[in-house]
DNA sequence: CATACAATAGGCCATATGTCCTATCTTGCG
DNA sequence: CGCAAGATAGGACATATGGCCTATTGTATG
């Protein structure tokens, strides 16, 4: 962990952001199981997340949750409610160890005129994710629940195997549009085939590899991200 | 069919663009079944679709397609990849006379600095899309063929029944994601319910009521968007 | 340590959906 | 008109998934 100017520096957020705007950060971590952000709260902030791993999911009406993405740094985190009268539309949780410089909106809409570069780089990172949501979706509708699962073990598990953060099969199930039944079933086809262990209910992954090749490509997709000095060096003249 | 003064009028897009890109700004039509924008294309304008109904969907390398969103003005298409060297992700087709107003993304960057309300009002729209995106896929993924075809209906009929555009059973398989087989099990099923009848092969609406029910509510939400007029009275002081 | 609760494991069956195949129907064209 | 290509209708069967239920295991707590 860095301070407030260390991280100002590594991701150039001296460059996008007008200086009220760099004076209005506000800074503070989270642990895993942690909420970064919880849907429906009212949008205060936008927040640009610089430490740690997180999820993003939806929640409907009746409970159920859907993943949409794993994260890692540098992102921003509530810029797509930054206009939207309806507090945040998704939850964000920390998976590890995870830190949040906090940008507030009222902020943002009183120095809007000076602040291109920042919707600029809003600009492009939303587009960005709005393709990644095609391609999830296409994914998820089509693939089977053994792939989606294959990706979000690929995504969530350490160099050692182990799953990162605190779900349940359940919670997973719920994360994945599954059910608990087929998700254990599932479960039990990749153990057989030695692609992952179950020892005391926990989740461990043996075959990467292998895992690899039965997910649909799904979550992080890498490197296709561009930090804001490689954005404006990009795209200011 | 107005003039491209008078849509600019009507939208309010001078006060939304700076005088060059005014200037910029190219107009053209296409007909039912004609395609807006091709997914892969290089990305030379973003478009303001101002007449029409129009359906977006992407495609996948195996040439599946995956219907995205029906959309009708005002909109905006391709601001997504105004920082993307990809191409456009999706493709736009007409299903009906279709208008649009097209600005070149070379005069954007050129005149980046003083067009922040441009920037601006693509982050709200953007935002709003985002969103818009996750209650889809939680709605695609968790809900059977049927809920997701009589959202189709619904979106994609006039009043009279009859379906807009040039789709036969087999596109519409294709877009929703379904097979050809398992969507007229489905067509069959509503059919021996009287919500809709066959035609010669043509799909015609019979009850909407009672497909509105059916459908878990996909595409076209209304009323939750703003006109750039709009979105400038409440976010410009 | 004993109990209670939560999580896991898996049987059983129904439903949704996909794949393959064949027959029928439409439509454009010689 | 009559044929050929494409679209539609639907049977037969396999797979993916969900719902319900029960037994077992793990863990927290008194």
């Amino acid at each position: 962990m860095d301070s407030v100017e260390g991280y100002v520096r590594r991701y150039a957020l001296d460059r996008l952001l007008s200086p009220e705007l760099l004076d209005a950060l506000g800074s503070w971590g989270r642990g895993p199981g942690e909420l970064i952000i919880r849907a429906g709260d009212p949008v205060r902030d936008i927040h640009f997340f610089v430490e740690g791993l997180a999820k993003v999911y939806s929640t409907m009406e009746n409970g159920q949750r859907l993943l949409a993405a794993f994260y890692r740094p540098f992102d921003v985190f509530g810029e797509a409610e930054l206009f939207s009268p309806q507090g945040y539309t998704l939850s964000v949780e920390a998976m590890s160890e995870s830190f949040c410089l906090s940008l507030p909106v009222a902020a943002i809409r009183k120095t809007a005129e000076r602040n291109g570069r920042l919707f600029m780089y809003l600009c492009y990172r939303m587009g960005a994710k709005l393709a990644e949501r095609v391609v999830a979706e296409s994914i998820n509708l089509r693939y089977p629940v053994e792939s989606r699962l294959a990706s979000y073990l690929f995504a969530a598990t350490d160099a050692a195997g182990w799953i990162l953060g605190r779900d349940d099969l359940g919670e997973i199930a719920d994360f994945l549009g599954s059910s608990y039944r087929q998700l254990a079933r599932v479960v039990r086809g990749l153990r057989d085939e030695g692609i992952l262990e179950r020892t005391r209910g926990r989740i461990r992954v043996l075959d990467r590899p292998r895992l690899e090749r039965l997910a649909g490509d799904l979550y992080l997709r890498p490197g296709m991200q561009l930090s804001p000095q490689r954005f404006l060096e990009m795209n200011i003249p």
